[in-house]
DNA sequence: GTCAGTGCAAATAATTTGCAGTCTT
DNA sequence: AAGACTGCAAATTATTTGCACTGAC
């Protein structure tokens, strides 16, 4: 049987959320919508739940693939409608890109992100030193600072496999 | 005479590179581009002068408004097809940004960025604290680090003033 | 039943590309 | 003179919106 190595090169790089893990993010943001009174579709609970589990910070248009073939009809604009009101609500944050997309994270926990300058994949990275990193007090001219943001930029190892052949990852 | 100060503000909240400052780094560019047998036309000239002098990390469509008013018929696919050269070249950065538009930056310095979540502009900031901090070497999972990109999120001066109203910069 | 949420198609917005003509080297 | 660079218009790609309809509460 033949098999795409590529396509494994990549899945192995990125650590999966376990499938524990990912049910009770899902079980929290059910939870959280109904004492909010927002709606539970069953497009809002996809989308979330295929964000939860997947660590590579699709783009809209890439959770949009994996959730077409599970059921019948989602539409690309509702995805896109979705992970607004996500963002807007608090549940995913949309991270920033390189590659002028727009990509998204379930995980809100302080963290920091492994971004390819050659494909322009994202990947988390949990690093104590970094994490300890204060805000800066100087320099700021008005500016009112909330979060830090840190992003180690570099080559991931598919990239790196394919020797800057980019391993795209959408 | 009336005046549109959020326009004053917005400048104000920026300090602008130096005359000086601008026209050194433009020599520096043209003398390189010589070196390294790569074409200096109008155009490029054009561009790089008004990205060096832009300290707002403007988009393309910026630059190309700023610069179209000086020049007779310059046009926006060239505007995208030097910056995309220059990011080849070295000459500039592609700074990533949280709103999904392709940001540049002319100042190759080590750095780090302001960014407002309300409005999406993106300011300098030189911070010794912040600059000190060093490239990870666990976690990393095959990926190959090169650099650190620190970037605080927060809201700037313009949008604190209009309070979240987002005083739009393009 | 009400109204927010959704699908579909059409509209925008951002960026890229083909091609003929122009300018740098 | 050769070939890289540019302008213009058309093509792509990413994202948003209008509207009629459906489904959650």
């Amino acid at each position: 049987m033949i098999m795409n190595t590529d396509k494994i090169n990549r899945r192995e790089a990125q650590a999966p959320r376990t499938p524990g893990e990912v049910s009770r993010w899902c079980a929290r943001f059910e939870k959280e919508c109904r004492r909010r009174r927002l709606r539970v579709t069953v497009q809002r609970q996809a989308v979330y739940r295929a964000l939860a589990a997947d660590t590579t910070h699709p783009t809209a248009d890439a959770l949009h693939a994996k959730l077409r073939a599970g059921m019948t009809g989602l539409s690309l604009a509702t995805v896109y409608r979705i992970l607004e009101s996500f963002v807007r609500e608090g549940f995913v944050r949309r991270v920033s890109s390189q590659d002028g997309l727009g990509r998204f994270d379930a995980n809100l926990a302080h963290h920091q992100h492994l971004v390819c300058r050659s494909c322009g994949c994202i990947t988390d990275l949990q690093e104590e030193s970094l994490a300890r990193m204060k805000l800066p007090s100087r320099g700021l001219r008005e500016f009112a600072p909330e979060d830090l943001e840190i992003r180690v930029i570099g080559i991931c190892a598919p990239c790196r496999r394919t020797n800057g052949k980019r391993a795209k990852t959408k």
